[in-house]
DNA sequence: GAAATATCGATAAATTTTTATCGATTCCTA
DNA sequence: TAGGAATCGATAAAAATTTATCGATATTTC
């Protein structure tokens, strides 16, 4: 594993998570090693690129006639994403998307905590899921009291600003916007577009 | 406009879904000029990547001291990305996100049709959001005779790997897939992984 | 136990992508 | 109407990324 002086290239650290989806498929049918020409003939790249990659994040070298071990590398593409360390989130907007994030319980595998959702309409709040639904005016006290810098936005296009200035002024300092909106957003604060229609359309037209 | 000759550079057409959300936001907001300057700011981009960017998917320059114009840029995105023509596609899956995926009305801005939703829970099967929900053993059938070849994947993550099978040999030919599961799919079929747990996991640690 | 072979890791070359520089153009203002 | 200022587009340089090549090594097979 690379240190600050020997930065890991954006390119590769971009497939990482790609790199762990497949690992654990594999740990899954029980493959106990794996040679960089098989993750590369799975995954579309190159055998020569996938050992570059796998060198700048894991310590373990891999083994000549073998191949790299497989939950040797997990663990250490889990380390080099910062997956065993845990972060708090809360949801914005708890209709069809914002409920299903609620609910979802992939997120304990990456380290993330959902706490709770947050929404406007006095009837959606309550419960989702076995998590608490909060009124939106609430989200001050709450995100303060847990220390929560992380928000799900799952909110209508027309609603998208506000809720991002209000999770803004709660203290949230990233946001993973799934509305189809571009948010302003002061210094420092950092958003990631989920656009859905984006990935389907990209999708059709490659 | 390039032509074949000179095919856009990936690195490019991976940023213009993000050109396209910023410049109908800008346009939404009445705003009818725009600087490579000023979307390099926003965005968080260089001023001569963006022009670079900008020549090669609009045939239309920029105007030195007034920028490129808002209205004629979206166009030309959108007519490079092909959402000047019409797709359809189907949901796998009709839980909380295959439902907010079907109701979602943000397709139709990208030339893409949702036509129905299937699951194996027969309490699932009628409609929602004004679209219909059949049983997946019918999949081949309206597959086959709306010829959708794009399907959405929202079922929980055992059933992916069985309903990306059943989507395969009903014709579908691109997958966006939300389990976290690597999928095995034949040649010539497209996968695309939407890891919901991925986007917010890789937010947390920028 | 020795040869064959599959695989790795490192170095180097090629390609792609980003960034810098600068003259040309057009609009605004006095 | 002339000067100034902001912006573009093109060319060139720099940086990043991908791909190719090759000797070294460990496992398998005979």
């Amino acid at each position: 594993m690379q240190s600050m002086q020997n930065p890991v290239p954006k390119a590769t650290a971009a497939r990482i998570p790609a790199y762990l989806r497949y690992l654990k498929g594999e740990a899954a049918k029980g493959v106990g090693c794996v040679s960089s020409a098989a993750i590369a003939r799975d995954m579309g790249l190159s055998a020569v690129g996938v050992r570059k990659d796998l060198s700048l994040v894991s310590s373990r070298p891999g083994r000549p006639r073998l191949g790299f071990e497989v939950r040797q590398l997990i663990s250490d593409l889990e380390k080099f994403l910062g997956y065993d360390h845990w972060t708090d989130a809360v949801v914005i907007g708890a209709g069809g998307l914002g409920r299903a994030m609620l609910a979802y319980d992939g997120f304990e595998n990456y380290g993330i905590h959902v706490v709770c959702a947050f929404d406007v309409a006095p009837e959606k709040v309550g419960s989702f899921g076995g998590k608490p639904v909060y009124p939106l005016d609430r989200l001050p006290q709450i995100a303060a009291r847990n220390a929560v810098k992380v928000a799900v936005l799952a909110v209508p296009r027309s609603a998208a600003q506000a809720a991002c200035d209000a999770a803004v002024s709660a203290g949230i300092r990233a946001i993973l916007n799934f509305a189809p909106v571009y948010l302003t957003v002061p210094e420092g604060v950092k958003v990631r577009y989920e656009d859905l229609a984006v990935a389907l359309a990209q999708l059709c037209g490659e």
